[in-house]
DNA sequence: GCCGTTTTCGGCCCGACTGTTTTCAGTCG
């Protein structure tokens, strides 16, 4: 698939327009077809070949024929020429914060700055500051910039970030001015990594608690401190963004500050067609206001359905919401099992007596054991020997057991030829399977993967992707060919809900869930401080717009087992 | 650049904060 290269290309056209002063219409345009494209599930190229390119949302006359000019020759003679004369280091001068395009292009033209190095050179030099228009300000906020993109982390994990909006929340919470706080933008939206972290407040007197929430212990660098916004550095490396509105307008500010921006913009264009604005104070019709103290106000003043925040990305959810065609999604409550879960069997930390004992009192009513198979040697993977032990083990536990169920599993290797790491006759002891992919990545993944879904003991595939979001891309896997094959077995996709890796992702949720193929939502726990991680997988899930009838770990232990029926019969 | 039950031309979301201004431009979300 070329999608993600086309994307990349116009998403850094529209860096090189922006720097050369185009028209933020024309660049607008080129930033959505770069995100329309990265999203797409069928592959440009043969949209390319069935001459269906205008066809594409965003893309037009124009952009049809500089994709088709990339596809025929490789080479997209517009961005060619314009790439020649700027910085070559534009793409990242852009991302400095309080450096934008314009005064990059007077840096450029005036001091020839085009690196990195060129831009602390001439900070030094106090050059910079000569330039029209700089004042001392601007250039230490330039220099803080520069300072920030080499420090901070560029994106977050979700994993990572709630944790850190829940202490702030839990914080700012203790003031009494405080009516209402919640987390906004792509936290709120679940997004799998975030560029910052938004919170919006409620209160009365703003600029006071902006004022607190600037001076808490861990801000590092305040970067800006008005009456409605907020704006830090934590630990020289998570920005945190607080916003505090009126009470009357908390719902209409949770709309606009949980974006996505896409999603905005899509929602003011039709509110303005009916003779409305929003903005985050609430929605008016000229100047009377109609509406803004809740966030279905907005909504619902528009004749549309309210969308869950993890819907919203200009994804197809807006046209549904019109439509009353909304589904009701996956939430944490419908999860009756955790069915991927390690004992210290294999590489978990716990006995299966404690783990099991933790898992039962989060509200579950039943759980799997699936610890690692024998070519995990690194994770001290179970030989038949070991396994048929802890099969007996978890036999005798289940005993003792009212209202839990214990299922004995394994996460049995799929192996580089594509047979897997137990035989059958051991696969059809074991109550449920997942298979997966632990080592030689470069080996053919989706055929070893296909392989092990045709297996008729295979329940689940354990984390079909093998991407680690701060280490590593998964592997080369062909995800249609998957997703069609699953469809044809019944086999369910795993979403894992550990922090850095949430895999499969949204996009290919909604993928497996628009060929009807289930999910199965596992925290692959290897520790007790794993298992509420759960709620990241959920969260990824539901912005696959996935519901409770495509998640297999919401049936009852009875049902999953007539479900089982459909492979192994 | 795209797009069209107001339009094939003329629209294209809306506001806060900062700094360097003396009424506003640049940046950001």
């Amino acid at each position: 698939m070329q999608n993600q290269i086309i994307a990349d290309i116009f998403s850094r056209f529209a860096d090189v327009l922006e720097f050369k002063g185009e028209l933020g219409f024309k660049i607008n345009a080129y930033r959505k077809a770069a995100r329309v494209l990265s999203e797409l599930d069928e592959d440009i190229e043969k949209i390319w070949k069935e001459k269906r390119l205008e066809q594409v949302p965003g893309i037009g006359r124009g952009l049809a024929e500089k994709i088709d000019a990339y596809l025929s020759t490789g080479q997209i003679p517009q961005f060619e020429k314009a790439m020649l004369n700027v910085p070559g280091d534009l793409f990242k001068l852009l991302s400095i914060q309080n450096y934008g395009p314009k005064t990059a292009a007077l840096a450029y033209k005036e001091l020839a700055v085009g690196t990195l190095e060129d831009l602390k050179s001439a900070l030094d030099s106090g050059e910079l500051a000569k330039l029209p228009g700089m004042g001392e300000k601007k250039v230490e906020n330039i220099r803080k910039g520069l300072d920030l993109l080499q420090t901070s982390e560029s994106r977050i994990s979700i994993g990572l970030a709630l944790p850190l909006v829940d202490g702030i929340v839990e914080f700012l919470k203790k003031d009494k001015n405080v009516k209402k706080i919640t987390a906004a933008g792509s936290v709120r939206r679940f997004r799998e990594t975030v560029h910052d972290v938004d919170i919006l407040a409620a209160a009365e007197n703003g600029a006071e608690l902006i004022q607190k929430f600037s001076r808490m212990p861990e801000v590092s660098q305040v970067l800006g401190a008005g009456e409605t916004k907020g704006s830090v550095v934590l630990q020289d490396r998570y920005q945190v963004d607080l916003r505090v509105v009126k009470p009357d307008s908390f719902g209409a500010a949770q709309q606009y500050f949980t974006g996505s921006k896409a999603h905005n913009v899509r929602l003011r264009e039709i509110a303005k067609k009916q003779g409305y604005k929003i903005n985050e104070y609430g929605i008016f019709k000229g100047d009377q206001k109609l509406g803004g103290g809740r966030e279905e106000d907005i909504y619902s003043l528009l004749d549309m359905q309210w969308i869950p925040p993890e819907l919203r990305e200009d994804r197809g959810e807006i046209e549904a919401a019109l439509s009353n065609r909304i589904p009701r999604l996956v939430e944490r409550e419908d999860i009756r099992a955790d069915l991927h879960i390690h004992s210290n069997y294999s590489d978990g930390h716990l006995t299966l007596v404690d783990m099991a004992r933790t898992v039962a009192s989060m509200g579950y009513s039943y759980m799997c054991f699936c610890d690692h198979s024998k070519a995990a040697r690194y994770a001290n993977g179970l030989d038949e020997k070991r396994l048929l032990k802890q099969i007996e083990e978890i036999k005798k536990l289940n005993e003792q057991l009212e209202r839990f169920t214990i299922l004995a599993g394994c996460e049995v290797d799929i192996l580089p030829d594509g047979s897997l790491d137990f035989d059958d006759s051991i696969l059809a002891q074991l109550d449920f399977v997942v298979a997966s992919i632990h080592l030689a990545f470069k080996t053919d993944p989706t055929q070893r993967t296909l392989a092990a879904i045709h297996n008729r003991y295979v329940d689940v595939i354990g984390h079909p992707t093998g991407r680690l979001l701060s280490r590593r891309e998964g592997f080369e896997i062909q995800m249609d060919a998957v997703i069609k094959a699953a469809a044809q077995t019944g086999t369910a996709l795993e979403v894992n809900s550990y922090w850095d890796r949430l895999d499969l992702s949204d996009l290919n949720v909604k993928n497996a869930v628009n060929k009807d193929v289930k999910i199965c939502i596992n925290t692959d726990a290897h520790a007790r401080e794993h298992l509420p991680m759960m709620a990241l997988g959920v969260g990824t899930a539901r912005r696959g717009w996935a519901g409770k009838k495509d998640v297999i770990n919401t049936m009852t232990v009875e049902e999953l087992k007539q479900w089982q029926k459909r492979n192994r019969a």
